[in-house]
DNA sequence: ATATGTTTTTGACATGATGTCAAAAACGCG
DNA sequence: CGCGTTTTTGACATCATGTCAAAAACATAT
């Protein structure tokens, strides 16, 4: 067993960043292996191929960016809770210079629906279940804010709603890069759950 | 002058198809340029490179599908409208098999945040430009429907929430490939907005 | 210590993509 | 009938992914 040379987790972090700052497409196997001072050959060899690798990474992730949303989502009022996930999701995305968006949005429409005949299933597969993750997340923390007479919604079509407006600020970011644009939806996402919006109208017109 | 041996037009809709189908990275100009009978090198000639010819295609789309977006937003009540606007929004993404997705949605994250520092600003605006009219036309049909009393929010507001549903289903459908989830979630994001769920709730517990 | 076996590394190779270029071809027009 | 302009065509350069076999490096058994 001749031991090998590079750091594995070195390498899936510095892939990472590069994925995340110029996209999957955007990235090369040779990029990755200068900046990691391996040679391409041996990524092959450690992880198969260009979206295996992608995936290893991805999951790395992951990992961390739920376990973020999940902190965010279990302290304070239901508003807090909501307020708290929309900011971590937001600075996620637009963090780095140029923002480096959501790995997930980009991930799932670089290989989600992938070219001809051979879709990749496993890619699709791992982005799904993030989404599917994070708004089990959501739901819990909507049932939790229903049981306290703080939501009076359905769990669980709100918490896919969410879900879907979460994707949505990604593709908001990518269009007109405007962050505080996406403070705004969030808000008035946050706002229309909670019922303020009409309140406050009803307020207004009453 | 030598005439042009294929018709322009033609090979628009021919690109279209299949960056619709197999996604912008999935397609290769020589799948085009057999497709539609032309050599590759008079596509380079006729549009210059191939995100080029995806944006003279897009173009196209696009001007098409807001047509169809319009209609749908200009006829019957505002509950009507917003129906007919995910209705004709979902078709669109889901027409084909296997369902085409949104080319909006894929374009902009797989041509919009392009590789390292050049990204490529016509393709971002290209589909800045579409998500903007459709908010336009959705602010619209919210402000009318605001006149008429059948809408007591903020029409600007309201309108960027339903766009950023809106590209949130794309998302879904991707990860999902499910169009009753994405029907779902457009019939609760209409009862969102007109105060349904609140209504409805309201009775239930009053 | 030495031989063996297993895994990694390394470089060459195959394939296919984008994009460029110059030469040839085809047509309108003076 | 030639002239000039544009398109076509094929060759070429470059770069990407992915494969493969040979070489290298270590663990382990004898």
């Amino acid at each position: 067993m001749r031991p090998r040379e590079f750091d594995h987790d070195d390498v899936l972090r510095i892939a990472f960043d590069q994925f995340w700052r110029k996209g999957v497409r955007g990235t090369s196997l040779s990029d990755i292996a200068r900046d990691a001072g391996v040679q391409r050959g041996s990524l092959y060899n450690a992880f198969g191929s260009k979206e295996a690798l992608f995936l290893s990474a991805y999951e790395r992730y992951a990992s961390e960016y739920l376990a973020a949303i999940q902190k965010a989502l279990s302290a304070g009022s239901l508003r807090q809770r909501l307020d708290a996930f929309f900011d971590v999701t937001i600075e996620n995305m637009c963090a780095g210079s140029p923002p480096r968006g959501c790995p997930t949005t980009r991930g799932l429409m670089e290989l989600g629906p992938a070219e001809g005949e051979g879709l990749d299933e496993n890619a699709r597969k791992a982005f799904a279940d993030l989404m599917t993750r994070i708004t089990g997340l959501l739901q819990d923390a909507l049932s939790e804010g229903a049981a306290r007479g703080e939501f009076n919604g359905a769990p669980e079509i709100s918490a896919l709603h969410i879900a879907t407006v979460t994707r949505g600020l990604a593709l908001i970011e990518r269009a007109f890069g405007d962050e505080s644009k996406l403070r705004v939806i969030a808000a008035h996402t946050v706002d229309l759950m909670l019922g303020e919006v009409d309140a406050q109208s009803a307020m207004r017109s009453g």
